[in-house]
DNA sequence: CTTATTCCCTGATTGC
DNA sequence: TGCAATCAGGGAATAA
C-alpha cells in the first residue's frame, strides 16, 4: 500500500458502505453496544448523548434501513430513530464475525443478533456516533445529494452567482452540494477544466454545465470503483477500493497530465491541498 | 448573509 | 541513528 497522508471517506466511499451493509444487516437486531476504552487523549465517541442513553436507546432495535446523506451513514431503527455516523477523516465501519481478530483503533462496536459485529475504528478520532431523529439534529443543512435529481444546473448557477470564493471551496462546502471532498472535487475540476483557484462569480454558463456533469461522472466513477484508498480507506468487509487508480490529478504532483503533459501542481485553496493541470485548467 | 482562520487528533514523513 | 517538528484534513466554531 502507497504511503502518504490518509485519503478520506467522501460520497463514493460512504456510498459502498452503506450498500454493502444495506445487503448484510437490514432486518437484524442491535443486541448491545461496547465502548471501546480510550487511548491517548479522551475523546468521547459518542456525541452529545451518554454511554447509558445511547445502549438504551439502541438495544433491542431493528435495522429497517441504511441511508446515507452527504458523507453521513445512517441507521434507521424501527423506534424511528437514526443511528448516525460520521466518519471524518480516518473512521471505518467494519462487518466483522464475533470471533474475528481485534481491530486496531477501535471506538466502538454494535453486536448484532446473528452473532456478527459492527466496529466502528477511527485513528484520529473526529469521526462519531449519533443517536438522533434527523440528520438536522447532527449537523447543519446539507445541499442537494449530487447523484440525485435535486443537483441541477441551475442550483449551481445559484451556488457559484456573486461569489468571491474559489469554485473548489463552493463545491466543497456540505450546504451546497451533500458529500464532496477533497478528493472529488479536485478531480471534478479537473474534468470540467476550470482552475479550481477561480472564484465562483467568474465561471461561465457554458462552465457551469461542465461543472455539474463533471461532479455527477467523478462520484459515479468512484462509487463504480468502490471508492479510492490512498491509504486507510476500507470497505465494510475490509477491503480496499480502486478509484485511487483513477484520478486524473489528486495526489499527483510533479507527474504529467494525461491529457497535455504538463506537470501537476500542487497548491493551498481554502486552506486544503489542491491539485490541479495550469495548462488544462483555466 | 459572506469569507477566512483555528482547532481537534495521531501516524507518517521530513529535517537536523 | 534518533527525536522533534511538520503535515494531512471534515466540519464546527469563531472572527471580522
Amino acid at each position: 500500500m502507497k504511503a502518504g497522508p490518509p485519503d478520506m471517506p467522501e460520497l463514493p466511499e460512504v456510498e459502498t458502505i452503506r450498500r454493502d451493509l444495506e445487503a448484510r444487516v437490514l432486518g437484524r437486531h442491535i443486541t448491545g453496544v461496547v465502548i471501546a476504552p480510550e487511548t491517548g487523549k479522551p475523546v468521547p465517541v459518542l456525541k452529545g448523548i451518554d454511554e447509558a442513553s445511547f445502549r438504551e436507546g439502541v438495544a433491542g432495535a431493528r435495522i429497517e434501513g441504511v441511508e446515507r446523506r452527504g458523507k453521513y451513514l445512517a441507521l434507521r431503527l424501527d423506534t424511528r430513530l437514526l443511528l448516525i455516523v460520521h466518519l471524518r477523516m480516518t473512521g471505518a465501519l467494519l462487518r466483522r464475525t464475533a470471533d474475528a481478530p481485534p481491530d486496531r483503533f477501535l471506538r466502538a462496536v454494535l453486536k448484532l443478533d446473528d452473532g456478527s459485529e459492527l466496529r466502528f475504528t477511527d485513528i484520529r478520532k473526529f469521526g462519531g456516533l449519533w443517536l438522533a431523529e434527523d440528520y438536522s439534529d447532527v449537523t447543519t443543512a446539507l445541499g442537494p445529494e449530487p447523484l440525485s435529481e435535486g443537483f441541477t444546473v441551475e442550483g449551481l448557477t445559484v451556488a457559484l452567482a456573486g461569489r468571491k470564493a474559489p469554485v473548489k471551496s463552493i463545491i466543497l462546502d456540505q450546504r451546497r452540494i451533500a458529500g464532496i471532498g477533497n478528493i472529488y472535487a479536485d478531480e471534478a475540476c479537473f474534468a470540467a477544466a476550470i482552475d479550481p483557484r477561480r472564484l465562483g462569480a467568474k465561471v461561465t454558463e457554458a462552465e457551469i454545465e461542465a461543472l455539474h456533469a463533471a461532479v455527477r461522472e467523478v462520484l459515479l466513477r468512484g462509487v463504480e470503483s468502490r471508492g479510492a484508498s490512498f491509504r486507510d480507506y476500507q470497505d465494510a468487509n475490509g477491503k480496499q477500493g480502486n478509484m485511487q487508480m483513477y484520478v486524473k490529478v489528486f495526489r499527483r504532483t510533479g507527474k504529467p497530465c494525461y491529457t497535455c503533459e504538463t506537470p501537476i501542481e500542487r497548491v493551498k485553496v481554502g486552506g486544503r491541498s489542491t491539485h490541479f493541470c495550469p495548462t488544462c485548467q483555466r
